[in-house]
DNA sequence: GACAATTTAATTGTGTGCAATAGAATGAAT
DNA sequence: ATTCATTCTATTGCACACAATTAAATTGTC
């Protein structure tokens, strides 16, 4: 037998890494944000809004990645709970800009010391957790780039197997 | 006007990079699992079985950090596909063994380029790749393993406020 | 001004993640 | 043997993610 597995090997995946410890950093967040009464990914929408206020659905999906299947829900939750609100653009009645209420405002204070929380939890100094913080990105950024031109230039991904389908069992 | 959202940033977050990049991981390799007929969190479970194959649901989830509400229904729709069987332990009538299929044994050959694809995609070299591998995995641990020791001590996480309820808006 | 093409958010449907609960099986103590 | 705590998986309910579709508003062209 040859060993087909080596680069199927589970802890070898780069995806894999990202994605339980993506698990796991949510699950860090978790009992911090619940004091905050919110999730995670809507933490992730109020930083962005603490950052710049007024932002439409459709920035605001741009910048967290985020398409308005996952936003749209997902704002009117926040909006119940008092923490934004959503209104039609005047100039342009397609766009639903969102901002902070007061509340949302206030809560920005008690978000503050999470982040001190989190470089304890995950057991890092701050210079690893910022070139770390570098790398993903880069990654991201590539993974972005390059799905999207394969995307365009279509068709082959996978080389087409060669009909193999005598595969010796375990 | 005090910097207050300095450490707030998005883009200085760890947290968010893993995210984001995670979510652009699963979309590469999207449309490389859509031909094997498979999501992503099912490619995961499969390289589980391809290393180890019969497993027990508990043992599955600890090796990929899910629960039984997100495993039960997932291999329900792997048996469907005819790619696992989910079995009564004899031994132990409480466990489920999940072991692959002849159809699911199959399947590894057609997975086996796949990693060189999201490699190509991700535009690294492998050096580069294990050792954002290898920094990821420690990372998930030290948190995995603080998270659970604080929960644990419980009580206090984030420091209580000073009631500061005069903020200035933006 | 009418109208096709485009842009934008919302809706729908499927598949995770996970907390909380339920329910069956096991093992230990009586 | 019965009871009781424990250990498993399954179920339920809620909140994402995202593809695909819909619907409304805008723009460009005539």
């Amino acid at each position: 037998m040859n060993t087909p597995t080596a680069l199927l090997n589970l802890d070898r995946q780069l995806c894999f890494a990202l994605y339980s410890s993506s698990l796991a950093m949510t699950k860090a967040y978790k009992p911090l944000l619940a004091e905050l009464g919110i999730t995670y990914p809507q933490y992730l929408v109020m930083l962005a809004l603490w950052q710049n206020s007024p932002q439409g659905v459709g920035e605001l999906g741009e910048r967290l990645s985020l398409d308005s299947g996952t936003l749209t829900p997902l704002a009117k939750r926040l909006e119940a709970m008092g923490l934004i609100a959503r209104n039609r653009s005047a100039h342009d009645e397609r766009n639903v800009e969102i901002s902070l209420t007061a509340a949302g405002n206030r809560l920005r204070a008690r978000a503050e010391p999470i982040p001190l929380c989190i470089m304890q939890l995950s057991g890092c100094q701050l210079p690893q957790l910022e070139s770390l913080t570098r790398e993903l990105k880069v990654l991201r950024d590539q993974l972005v780039a390059n799905v999207q031109a394969n995307a365009k230039t279509a068709t082959a991904s996978l080389p087409s197997p060669p009909i193999a389908e005598h595969v010796q069992g375990d």
